[in-house]
DNA sequence: TTGACATATTCCCATATAGGAATATATATT
DNA sequence: AATATATATTCCTATATGGGAATATGTCAA
């Protein structure tokens, strides 16, 4: 079996770089095609490829306004990402939570038990 | 070009949905590649083979302990991807910051202005 | 040393890229 | 209708995959 398709989650569409830079264009504004390409450096053809990506995957959505094309970020489709990698937030060193309950056990074994 | 590989980062790796249930049984408790086969139903080879990838993104350790490679997830190396998924987090909706935001404003048009 | 057990590596292949180049499609303007 | 503008799609290719099968490596036990 080959790696799973771009399109057959966020996971796989958010691993590619351009596609996040992309992303994080489109959370503070709406944009039509050719800004991304001259923020992004890339080619015409390759935002188009990308924004189909994320289209198909639901990160982004479009609506048309003449001839253009106006993107933006689905934030909601992130969250599932934002879900599953905070579940090991615990584990986190440096992490307040862990501080707090590092102060905790210690104040009950202060007290004896 | 070709897509890039699964072990250039965490984003990549993390992409293949049987590396993330993986990493879940390693963030749990420290285990010994048997275990995982057992638990994930796969091949001991393609265990092995994701666990490589784990290793060369530094999302997994490993201990030898007699003929058995105890690994366990090293979450820090989630973070970023938790710190990156969170800048999106004010475009969720049903979202208490969101609703605070929204009580924030309207009190300000009640109160003119 | 030999054998059993645990894990890693190699070889194979069907599949899906990402970008470049060229072209197609859609809409506005004159 | 003809042209310009904006975006999407197709064709191409080098590259990397994930799993299956077979095999290599490493460690313990007798």
């Amino acid at each position: 079996m080959a790696r799973a398709a771009t399109t057959s989650d966020a996971f796989n569409a958010v691993a590619e770089p351009r596609r996040r830079e992309i992303l994080e264009y489109l959370a503070v504004a709406e944009l039509p095609v050719g800004d991304l390409v001259v923020r992004t450096g890339l080619e015409q053809p390759s935002v188009s490829k990308h924004l189909k990506v994320l289209r198909d995957v639901g990160l982004v959505r479009v609506r048309r306004n003449g001839r253009h094309m106006m993107y933006r970020t689905n934030a909601d489709e992130i969250r599932p990402l934002y879900e599953w990698t905070k579940t090991f937030e615990r584990l986190w060193a440096h992490q307040l939570l862990r501080v707090k309950e590092r102060a905790e056990s210690k104040e009950k074994s202060l007290k004896g038990e």
